[in-house]
DNA sequence: CATGCTATGGTTAGTCG
DNA sequence: CCGACTAACCATAGCAT
């Protein structure tokens, strides 16, 4: 047939599809343009290459609605929603290790300060009891060191200072919470008979 | 114009709109069914009526595809996703108030065991040795009071048993690993004279 | 309102540049 | 591969029933 009426069939030329294709498909986005702006009507027409490439018309209302599916149609949604569901799964297991680890830490913590004693055999209760000794020369020797160092320090400033500011600098370092605990817990022989402890006291 | 071309703009009058949309709405779905067996393409036409009825053709791929969109259109679709997403922010909340706790409870318990002392003020050193010395006080009465129990239990079996079995139950008591801690830390004093621990060694 | 008719204009298959 | 051309086919506006 020359010039003549088509079968609506598949084209198997491959060029002649192709361009019929493009000839059509700009005839069908025309109709559903003229078919919704003519009736008022909602209209929206998809069609896809067999490349996968997306041509469409829709009116207002249909787009809208096509944006919605745009999310669906991707492929990577999918993906993206299985990824999302993976990191939800991590994230709870990464919650009941924690969990876990609480609870260990805090019954560790509560057996150092002596409760929850009645779980522990013979064998725990000594293995604790060494630690909290070795704790105790642990914090002793840091005490003394923060002692030393702290005497060591007004020691310094009173070597530094002419002797008319010394009794109004000890004033303030007596004020200072930390160093008045520091002085009720120093022990005596760490201090230095030179140092002249009961200076300031003289203006009391 | 009599039989002539039209300007495509809304039709006024509503029964030709009426009867053009019919017409036309026909013509689009045909051009589509037409385009999609001609060249094999996926093609989806939809029409809403003003009155909200639902003409469409789809090709079988787009079929699916229009399934899954009626999901989407759902407002329930949203919402639920919304509150994964909600779900997923608490998680990680929770998460980050796990981790801080974590690392408190780690420090508490270093702190416990003289690791890390540091950052120690002087004053927190004095609440950690008190809170030591109240544990080992803590601890020596359980296992005082652990020691107690098991020279009570030794003893009520010893007194129960006739006293061809007291050899046999001892050994056996002996070998058990908990009890022989117990043995190795029990304070002589609290082991009452009557007890006949001599008795299995003569068996050896 | 739905249906059918038909002249008319729009669409497009085949072809060419 | 794309656009232009054109003859033929098709869709449909306006009208009639």
């Amino acid at each position: 047939m020359v010039r003549g009426k088509i079968e609506i069939k598949r084209i198997e030329n491959k060029t002649s599809r192709q361009i019929t294709f493009s000839k059509r498909r700009k005839g069908l986005l025309k109709k559903a343009h003229e078919l919704s702006v003519l009736c008022d009507a909602q209209v929206a027409a998809i069609v896809f290459s067999q490349k996968g490439k997306l041509y469409e018309f829709a009116s207002s209302d249909m787009k809208k609605m096509m944006e919605q599916c745009e999310i669906y149609r991707s492929g990577y949604f999918h993906a993206e929603r299985l990824q999302e569901e993976d990191d939800v799964q991590d994230l709870k297991n990464e919650v009941t290790v924690m969990v876990n680890s609480i609870e260990l830490l805090q019954l560790h913590c509560r057996k150092l300060m002596g409760q929850d004693l009645g779980s522990c055999s013979v064998d725990e209760l000594n293995k604790i009891t060494i630690q909290i000794e070795k704790s105790l020369t642990l914090i002793r020797s840091r005490k003394a060191k923060v002692h030393e160092e702290e005497v060591g320090k007004l020691k310094a400033e009173f070597e530094e200072k002419p002797l008319w500011m010394q009794s109004r600098s000890l004033e303030s370092e007596n004020n200072a919470s930390s160093s008045s605990s520091a002085f009720e817990n120093m022990n005596i022989s760490d201090v230095e008979t030179d140092l002249c402890i009961g200076l300031p006291r003289s203006q009391v």
